[in-house]
RNA sequence: GCCCCGGUAGCUCAGCUCGGUUAGAGCGCCGCCUUGGUAAGGCGGAGGUCGCGGGUUCGAAUCCCGCCCGGGGCUCCA
């Protein structure tokens, strides 16, 4: 009776128990093997419970995983063949790549030391070293490990409950390892040591330091360089580099204090745009625009129940012998609107809308660029329902955020439905019956809505179900944006209520949302996405007019006016320099549109239009430039 | 917050290992010449508390200590 092997191909081999995978698949056609869920090496043997295996390659999740995870221990084998001190701590394939951590006894790799490193693993994947699975008991690798110096591999072994665990050994190598691995060294083909950092034993501060190592490998030369022209590419794209250069903003921490921003006038040309947009938006879907204070007495978060695990992250002073506070979040402030008066159900929905800026006190490590600031804009609203219009609140919340989203050019989104853990409901506010209601709701609208979304079991804040949305960017990289946060918290402590129509007091059903979440988080983002190529309509300067000459100036005076009368944001050149000169420097500061006015133009009253990386459109009368990007210079919503 | 690395002109960087004239370069900025047709015309000039404070020394950008700020991580998160 054969088992049948199914190749990445689709094609199927069948073969007899007790072969090794490796040997019946073509050669190169796969890396690892998976039998039900279990994914196992390409030397283990079929064995007559198999029904059918699964030969994944590198285009499958987990033959990645398996490629940089052996990746990972032929580059610890290097590690300890140059530095045989150093002691193994943990070194697993990551999302795109992999790494291993290190003790080493205080001391941190240099650069030379990765590059030592590298050309090691080199050797050893040309000795190409059979990679062996041995399974033993845990007492034994204990005594194993024991004996090899491996105090972190030991102290692993004692938390594990297993009392069969398997090890890897690779020539003189050998780890600790559930696997699975590739056969042998020799099967990773391309790879790069990538930086080197510090991280804690077990990621808990009070454990000691470790080095580690960071690393990318690809069975293809190819995909490595790609790879590494997409590092680079983003590295060309930080907004923490490009922002200033195109003026948009600075951050001069040394002076003003880390996580700060400063909006110059280009940078907040384009936040107004983005602002005013929002508001429009907001208002036309049946939200209401609020505004509320930056400082308020401390005892606002008391009641908030903010303050007891949030108070290290909010800057707190004392005035008139009263502890104040600025705002971390807007919340309260939106609920003391609610409650300014006795609602009645029919005033539901009620939905609060601000542009409300907070401050954090974030821990000075995690800071990073615009990306997390400890000033910033949140997109806030909070919307106060009837449990019954809960799903449609939620729902309307998804069709916005989409809308929103989509303006701005981005296209794929990740959606993650983060619900409770119900074996420790001790740790969660509200009822079974809330949660488990609203879990519905919150999934009911995610269906209704057509998105697939991932189930994040126990991944819920204490006080509430969520829905996150992730964006994906033009060079693929996944940012948290829209949050979608249900509250039973909150309406309980400042105790907001509403008369229903049976003339009973209800608690109300309270959701915050933020949609492109942070303003200045945002629009990092949204620099980095399209690489300081805004959209024309989010451009600071949409058209530039440049004359060929000084005597073609006053014709370009004319045609600015003209743009400018017409709503359009424009500048114009002062001709000193070549006109190459000039265009060079009006492409490197992005700028969407440039009109060219010389004799041609002047004297039939054309422009000459040179598009952004599209280069010269030739000359047309400026009433039909004005008409063709008509709709391309309003925001989405006017045009 | 913790660990490692770093901070020299507006920007990018050299000089620092091994202390020793007026600390350099390119870009940008300013001026003059050039009056230009789709990504860099020429010449000249200005510009620096070498992150801040202290120490060692006859002498510190350079060596030592503390602090501030940044980067990469850990953790956290909009």
């Amino acid at each position: 009776m054969g088992i049948k092997v199914i190749l990445p191909s689709g094609s199927e081999l069948v073969a007899d128990p007790g072969m090794r995978i490796l040997d019946i698949i073509p050669p190169n056609s796969g890396l690892v093997a998976k039998v039900g869920d279990r994914l196992i090496d390409l030397t283990s043997e079929l064995k007559p419970e198999f029904e059918e295996v699964h030969v994944l390659d590198f285009n499958s999740p987990e033959g990645r995983e398996t490629y940089w995870h052996t990746s990972s221990h032929i580059m610890a084998q290097a590690v300890k063949r140059l530095f045989p001190n150093a002691k193994l701590g943990i070194g697993p394939a990551t999302e795109e790549g992999f790494f291993y951590e290190f003790d080493v006894e205080g001391k941190s790799f240099s650069p030379e030391d990765l590059r030592s490193i590298e050309e090691e693993m080199s050797n050893i994947v040309k000795e190409d070293l059979q990679i062996i699975r041995e399974e033993l008991s845990r007492e034994e690798a204990i005594d194993l490990f024991t004996r090899l110096g491996e105090d972190y591999k030991v102290e692993l072994l004692r938390e594990m409950e297993e009392e069969i665990v398997s090890i890897y050994r690779q020539g003189e190598f050998v780890d600790l390892c559930r696997g699975p691995h590739l056969p042998s060294t020799g099967w990773v083909k391309h790879f790069k040591i990538l930086y080197a950092s510090a991280s804690y034993w077990k990621g808990d501060e009070r454990n000691p330091v470790m080095q580690r190592v960071y690393g990318i490998s690809f069975p293809d030369k190819a995909m490595l360089e790609d790879y590494l022209v997409r590092r680079e590419e983003a590295k060309k794209r930080d907004h923490r580099v490009v922002g200033p250069q195109l003026e948009l903003f600075s951050m001069p921490s040394e002076i003003i204090g880390p996580g700060l921003v400063i909006w110059h006038p280009k940078g907040a040309m384009i936040r107004r745009i983005i602002e005013e947009f929002l508001v429009r938006v907001h208002l036309k879907r049946g939200y209401q625009l609020v505004y509320s204070p930056h400082i308020a007495y401390t005892d606002l978060w008391k009641t908030s129940g903010h303050i007891s695990y949030f108070r290290e992250y909010m800057y707190v002073f004392e005035k008139d012998g009263i502890e104040h506070a600025i705002k971390p979040m807007n919340c309260p402030f939106h609920i003391l609107v609610y409650k300014s008066k006795r609602r009645s159900y029919r005033e539901l929905p009620l939905r609060l809308f601000e542009l409300g800026t907070v401050y954090r006190f974030e821990r000075s490590g995690v800071l990073h660029g615009l990306l997390r600031a400890r000033g910033f804009t949140q997109d806030d609203a909070h919307i106060f329902t009837t449990p019954e219009g809960l799903e449609d609140e939620i729902f309307g919340v998804l069709e916005l955020g989409e809308y929103l989203l989509r303006s701005f050019g981005f296209e794929d989104f990740v959606v993650e439905l983060s619900t409770w853990d119900p074996s420790h409901p001790e740790e969660y506010m509200g009822s079974e019956e809330d949660w488990r209601r609203a879990e519905e709701a919150l999934r009911y609208a995610l269906e209704r809505k057509g998105y697939d979304y991932k189930l994040m079991p126990g991944e819920a804040a204490f006080y509430g179900p969520k829905i996150d949305i992730k964006l994906v960017d033009s060079i693929g990289r996944e940012w948290q944006a829209s949050t979608i946060q249900l509250d039973f918290n909150l309406p309980k402590r400042f105790d907001v209520t509403y008369v229903d129509a049976d003339g009973s007091e209800r608690t109300v059903v309270m959701v915050h949302r933020a949609l492109l979440g942070s303003i200045e988080r945002f629009f990092g983002i949204l620099l980095e996405h399209y690489a300081g190529n805004f959209p024309i309509w989010l451009a600071p300067v949409q058209v530039r007019i440049l004359p060929v000459a000084e005597r073609h100036i006053s014709y370009a005076e004319q045609v600015y006016d003209k743009l400018t009368k017409a709503g359009i944001r424009a500048d114009l050149d002062v001709a000193r320099g070549t006109l190459s000169y000039r265009i060079r420097e009006s492409e490197l500061s992005k700028i969407p549109i440039l009109l060219i006015v010389g004799d041609r133009e002047a004297q039939s009253e054309k422009v000459a239009v040179r598009l952004k990386g599209q280069g010269n459109l030739g000359s047309m009368p400026l009433e039909e430039f004005i008409g063709k990007f008509k709709a391309e210079f309003l925001p989405p919503d006017l045009r």
